[in-house]
DNA sequence: GTCTATATGCCGATAGAC
DNA sequence: GTCTATCGGCATATAGAC
């Protein structure tokens, strides 16, 4: 990562960010934060107010930067829905090998604040899968797809399914299997009542 | 809870996975697990040796209870497998408006964990969706699927996104939404190479 | 906006007695 | 098997100077 350019707060940012994705939230301290981003803690406090406030930055910004992932994968894919549909389970087996890899961030967080529904990390991962979700409705909708919504509903359920088990696995065969059976789903919903 | 008979061992254990499942595992101290379980740290260190391992005891006490639960609500569903199988999505959604649940266990003490790919709780969560999968594959070949290792890593892989998306959402609808899905993949496969 | 220095409390784990 | 007492370390957060 290059940082010389970046303000404070955005180096923090970026140094927070690689850290509590490769080492978990709660496992991450202000300190190791505050030490490799080459700042004290008063400044940090100062930009983010607390840890809870850094890590709703945190998520945020992954929640923007994952939504834009998604959308390129469909977008960048030729062919009927269910190919760009597709496209999404094959991004993620393409780069899920990466040793920097660890599952969603969304989840991963919300997984962490279970004991709260309220704190910002649930909101923010509940938020952001809503999003994708009415995403992958106005897709579906816009290629004629007729109950986009139930059909978006169980896609997104079965792509946080499927990167929840090629992280537990490590094995992103898991990507490909979850593929097909998306695949399945959308030409059934196609035969219902053809575009 | 009634503890009285418990053995010490038990007592703690039994304690020790309320809390880690309400509070998680990070969030919660072996301090704690000795206050309200009524022994002293020395205690609980002779029973488990170190926090690590009351967590792989904690895991693994859910990873046959969660299974048992499984088998259970397919073998009291009369019907064609379909049936069978969207009778898992259903117990979700039975179960998950309880306060006191708060997703699965195993997905969630991996999810703690994603530093640490040796992490009992890795490695025990990782182990128990494999079973899973196991079991659903003999499931399914029992009642002439062809291809049954596929479709049960698709099963299993929807049933735990509907998991993550029940309690990310607070919502029991993701589960049917889900268990939809299933029933549409089962009777696709069947209809593959009917029994 | 950034620093030095520090408050305050909880963490996992253990020595040694009985 | 269970206790009293305690170690050393790290957690989040802040007071006050510049």
């Amino acid at each position: 990562m290059i940082m010389a350019q970046l303000s404070t707060r955005d180096r923090v940012l970026a140094v927070a960010g690689d850290l509590f994705y490769s080492q978990g939230i709660r496992n991450v301290g202000i300190d190791a934060v505050c030490k490799e981003a080459g700042v004290t803690k008063p400044t940090l406090y100062h930009h983010f107010g607390s840890k809870d406030g850094l890590v709703a930055a945190y998520l945020e910004d992954r929640n923007e930067s994952i939504f834009v992932n998604l959308k390129n994968a469909a977008d960048q894919t030729d062919g009927p829905v269910s190919a760009k549909i597709a496209a999404l389970f094959e991004r993620l087996a393409k780069v899920s090998p990466r040793p920097s890899w660890k599952g969603c961030p969304l989840l991963r967080g919300a997984a962490e604040f279970a004991n709260d529904v309220d704190h910002p990390a649930r909101k923010i991962s509940s938020a952001h899968k809503k999003r994708v979700e009415s995403w992958l409705t106005e897709l579906l909708a816009e290629h004629g797809v007729t109950a986009a919504n139930v059909l978006a509903r169980q896609l997104t359920v079965l792509l946080d399914g499927a990167v929840m088990h090629v992280f537990l696995h490590g094995d992103p065969s898991y990507a490909r299997s979850s593929g097909m059976a998306a695949r399945t789903l959308v030409e059934a919903a196609l035969k219902e009542k053809p575009a």
